[in-house]
DNA sequence: GGAGTGAGTTCGGGGTACGAACTGACGCCG
DNA sequence: CGGCGTCAGTTCGTACCCCGAACTCACTCC
């Protein structure tokens, strides 16, 4: 593998060097869902043992899942999104609606709401002064001043 | 390749089999970034000449990118993002923050702005009833009723 | 004590991605 | 006009990764 190249969006990159084989984001989007279990990601995925095995170790490895032992003895562990992983459902959100929109044989089948008020949520670019959702052609892309301090998110 | 089960959450999955392979994110990517002719993708990405080949090729038929003749006689094309291709960008801009926020090797190199305003960008989940932005925690999913039409997106 | 379950590891075969080399249609420069 | 460079591919053989099937192991339940 080549040094890094210094590109700006590389970040893009990176991420996908860790979350964007064939089913690392499935794998997180069913832990999302609520399983948790090796044999129940294996089932819904129909993925290879040996690819799950591997895929969640690197998750975990990784920091986007963590292991939780659910029972002594045989030892027993499920695996659970770290606030790393948590943070991936952004990505995951967009990609469904993506789906949802353009894919004619993808009926949405699931709608998500804001917990605090039931309302059905939007996914967008939010101007904060000019207090707005916008979409793509409204943004403008510009290189970061080098070693400037990202921003706290959220 | 098994009848497709019908789970919520499905468009993720028909989403990433258009483009959750290892080359078509960041071949998106480049062409938002500007860079548009086969041997600058090639160059950029460090791709094998069949391999993107092939992508490109998909990524017309899916729609996603579309061929413009920029050149006559040696006929010579570019490509350019579609309508649903450019809609792939909240999918990429998420990917992109979360590799600026978790992965420490990923400086950010890049900021989003507002164009009408050229305010630094967020993104976020929106209520629009509350007004406000709010994280991943803040979500519930339901199953949509079935057969409910889709809304009208942005 | 035999069957079942949950979570893996080991083991070949097959498809896919890879780099290298080849093609072909030009344009440019001396 | 002849050779070189460029752009956009295709062809080719290898190297690797994914896959399903079979095996392991530690237990629980009947």
């Amino acid at each position: 593998m080549a040094a890094a190249r210094d590109e700006p969006f590389d970040s893009i990159a990176k991420t996908l060097e860790l979350v964007g084989d064939r089913w690392t984001m499935l794998i997180v989007r069913d832990v999302f869902r609520g399983l948790r279990r090796f044999e129940e990601l294996r089932g819904d995925l129909g993925i290879a043992r040996p690819v799950l095995s591997d895929r969640l170790g690197k998750l975990v490895d990784r920091g986007i899942l963590a292991k939780a032992r659910y029972q002594e003895h045989p030892p027993r562990y499920e695996y659970r999104l770290t606030e790393m992983g948590l943070e991936l459902s952004p990505a995951l959100v967009a990609l469904m609606r993506w789906g949802d929109r353009w894919l004619a044989d993808a009926a949405p089948g699931v709608v998500l709401y804001h917990r605090a008020c039931g309302t059905e949520l939007e996914q967008g670019f939010w101007c904060p002064k000019c207090a707005t959702t916008f979409g793509p052609r409204a943004i403008k892309s510009r290189a970061r001043p080098n070693g400037q301090p990202r921003r706290a998110a959220r």
